[in-house]
DNA sequence: AACACGTGGAC
DNA sequence: TGTCCAAGTGT
């Protein structure tokens, strides 16, 4: 009760006035939760206008090809949640005539929409009294209930999810959950959080205690796995090779330079790697980097094999030749756009 | 349950 | 330079 009211008075003085929460659409709300998924609010706004500018509704956004829709996503990262995104329109168009989940039950089943989306939008735009927790709240509830248990275990959502449906208003049950989320990004945030000017720095366990800093706990680090990638980048004149990746791993359906990929760092190119650029004709042969480019669970060692080729030259499947604007145009993985980037401005310079 | 899945910013 | 992320989901 006392929990309540104190982040109902924080919210009425601080809550954030992004701009996509003005007057959205369910759609938007859709859009927007998705989004903001692992993402910070400066990374993800101008992806959330551009993205609803150029789909305004969900129908826009069914039409749309897999390409186009990825090519929107393109730098934001996570890039299955494009892919979701754009299955789960199709399937609220085609199979249930354009209208949306009215429940967080129903709204789970949809591609993309976890326990958390599921539960924001539905108390967001259904009144549904049901708590959406994301990382911000797991942190605040942590601190307050001084949780041992690590994140992601299933002690530690039992304990977060009692607290907070002990605390979740029937009346605008919406309002709160973002409240919570206001609250934990501005105030109760990681690292050093603002106890200082806490409102609940009377009732906080970890606040009382002087031990903020240990909650949440989080489990053991990982070591990040290394990998390697050996780019192909073949050109002829102002034509270039790409192909389309799987829909298996990392990047997919994106579209990229032909590469040879392997487990570990790459200490230098070997002939064995240099022989798999073979279907290509290579001519002229200049490597550059490596250079270093690092996911969250991995560190990529990449080499750019850049060459010329002859004009007639069989493709193997799945290869495409596109003209260098075209291929600027396609959604491509960072390293790849950055290079492509970089040759652009070259081969221009070079024409001059 | 544990791991895969991106990127760029903060410290 | 290295570490830790930021409004999680799928498998």
């Amino acid at each position: 009760m006392i929990f309540r009211d104190i982040l109902k008075k924080w919210n009425e003085k601080n809550r954030q006035k992004y701009f996509w929460r003005i007057n959205r659409s369910i759609y938007q709300l859709w859009v927007s939760e998705i989004i903001f998924q692992q993402t910070r609010i400066a990374q993800g706004e101008e992806y959330y206008q551009r993205f609803i500018a150029r789909f305004p509704t969900v129908q826009e956004l069914a039409s749309a090809s897999r390409d186009e829709v990825l090519r929107l996503w393109q730098g934001l990262g996570y890039y299955s949640r494009a892919l979701n995104l754009h299955k789960a329109a199709r399937m609220i168009v085609d199979e249930n005539n354009g209208q949306f989940p009215i429940n967080a039950d129903s709204w789970q089943k949809i591609p993309g929409v976890g326990p958390y989306t599921a539960a924001a939008i539905s108390s967001i735009a259904n009144g549904e009294c049901i708590p959406a927790i994301d990382g911000n709240v797991k942190r605040i509830v942590s601190r307050w209930l001084e949780i041992e248990s690590p994140m992601d275990t299933a002690d530690f959502t039992a304990k977060v999810t009692a607290f907070l449906n002990e605390h979740i208003p029937k009346k605008k049950p919406g309002l709160f959950n973002e409240a919570l989320m206001d609250f934990g990004s501005k105030v109760c945030i990681p690292g050093k959080p603002d106890c200082k000017n806490c409102p609940f720095i009377k009732y906080c366990g970890a606040g009382i205690h002087n031990t903020v800093s240990k909650y949440p706990v989080k489990k053991k680090n990982f070591t990040k796995k290394k990998k390697s990638i050996v780019y192909f980048v073949i050109q002829h004149n102002n034509n270039i090779i790409m192909k389309q990746r799987d829909g298996e791993d990392l990047w997919k359906h994106m579209y990229d330079f032909p590469a040879y990929e392997t487990e570990g760092h790459l200490n230098k190119i070997t002939p064995a790697i240099l022989k798999h650029m073979d279907p290509f004709q290579p001519e002229e042969i200049t490597t550059i980097g490596p250079m270093k480019h690092e996911l969250t669970h991995i560190t990529l060692k990449i080499f750019f094999l850049r060459a010329k080729t002859k004009s007639k030259l069989t493709l193997p499947k799945d290869h495409h030749c596109f003209s260098i604007e075209k291929a600027m145009t396609l959604a491509k993985p960072r390293p790849a756009e950055k290079f492509l980037d970089q040759m652009k401005n070259t081969y221009l310079c070079h024409n001059k």
